[in-house]
DNA sequence: TTTGGCATAAGTGTTGACAGTTTGGCGGGG
DNA sequence: CCCCGCCAAACTGTCAACACTTATGCCAAA
């Protein structure tokens, strides 16, 4: 009767639990550096301690909670070093990826992310209380990489954390306009095959990006532990912005 | 008294039958293609289900094995496409690792790294039946990249597929000195804290790798899915090569 | 002979309970 | 007043059993 929303797209408890837990540190519910009990987070999603685990183990393996063998999992704090390694990967993947992008794209799959961008600029920018369609550049770009592992650690690991941290940092909507002239830079290089180009224009775009999360982060210098864990908790998935760089 | 070391760098079973079936796997005692159901694994090691549930989930994340949600799992079969996607993300995080390291690596780390390179150069070449020692130029590189994530990634997941693919395709000796020559001129770009021509040094010398190893699995087109997967199974440790490439 | 459906069997997903370990607090001693 | 050792509560790791799903083999009908 409590939140308990079975989502068909996970045919497993565990899977739809990873999704939840996640939701929920992106709501705020549990806050970074919070203690996450097996038992509790079981009593509280109304299932046993079985596919929490399994769902704890997996966020374990994201990097997002920590944990010593016999000790408690705890959220991931969320400082500089943190950010700092974590965008080291994704300058790594996604550039790569990009220059895949490059070679592997088709004409037509060009022109429609071209279409798809514009769309969602005009859209975007000439409403700006309209949530920005989830659209989203970077993944429909690693998606034409046509590399399934690395798809599968930036969309299905790196892009959940760094949505957390967007929404400990606070985006900028003033740097909307300009990431999406980055976005077109980086397309009309991958238009002209030129692979080097496009990896290294995307690179700069990632820096720029972690720049800003840093300056932001400098603000509010860490996150404080948060005191308890136990709220009500709404498992009402998160609305946050597409990603926007 | 069968297989059943208890490996005292793994505090929970989980962790132990992780490393314990990647070692079946390694060794040939399981072939790829095979189906391991988890029943059979906990009677083989002498355990219930729970922890090898759970190295199986990982051995899944690490994209070894592929399941649907009630199939049962199997060893993923090693064909030219799982190479490629393996090669690249190994390019992309590889290249950044080599260039972090140029950036963070201190003097005294890069000749120490330097020496132990010709030391195990002039070990590996005169005595060629010596196990090449377990000196990996790579890792130890990785290692001073200081990025926990790519270090994770490259050293705990993609590596051990990438023995294990070399243990199917055969690693051919004779390219041995070309590769410290390779990786000598890597370490002399990093001296040089030239990180752009150090990434790209790396990125050359993996994408030899990757060719070296699709001639050889050229010759052996696929591996054959191997009848059984009940076999007594040796959980010795596979005691392959150092890496090379 | 081939095809369709069905019953059995195998296997995974999930659960609740038990054992071992860590942590926090409490009391006694210095 | 501070420190050390002990105790209890909480939590994780592990195990055996139940419910549900999928695959396999057999049998009958066309």
């Amino acid at each position: 009767m409590d939140g308990q929303e079975e989502d068909d797209s996970a045919r497993s408890l565990g899977e739809a639990l990873f999704r939840d837990i996640l939701a929920l540190i992106h709501s705020g519910g549990i806050a970074p550096g919070a203690t996450l009990g097996e038992a509790t987070l079981a009593r509280q999603f109304g299932v046993s301690r079985g596919p929490v685990r399994e769902a704890i183990r997996r966020l374990q393996g994201i990097g997002l909670v920590t944990r010593e063998p016999f000790a408690r999992a705890r959220v991931a704090l969320l400082d500089r070093a943190a950010v700092d390694d974590l965008f080291d990967m994704r300058v790594a993947l996604e550039g790569r990826a990009c220059a895949l992008a490059a070679t592997r794209m088709d004409e037509s799959a060009i022109t429609s992310l071209l279409a798809a961008l514009e769309q969602a600029r005009r859209r975007d920018l000439g409403d700006p209380d309209i949530p920005p369609d989830d659209f989203d550049f970077h993944l429909q770009l690693i998606e034409h990489a046509r590399s399934p592992r690395i798809s599968a650690v930036l969309g299905g690991d790196l892009y959940p954390l760094l949505r957390l941290y967007r929404r400990w940092s606070g985006a900028r909507p003033e740097r909307k306009s300009v990431a999406y002239q980055e976005h077109w830079q980086i397309l009309r290089a991958i238009r002209s095959r030129d692979a080097d180009l496009a990896r290294s224009l995307m690179e700069q775009h990632i820096e720029k990006a972690r720049a800003n999360l840093m300056t932001a982060l400098d603000a509010s210098p860490t996150i404080r532990p948060a005191p308890a864990a136990h709220s009500p908790a709404v498992p009402t998935a998160p609305i946050l912005p597409a990603d926007q760089a």
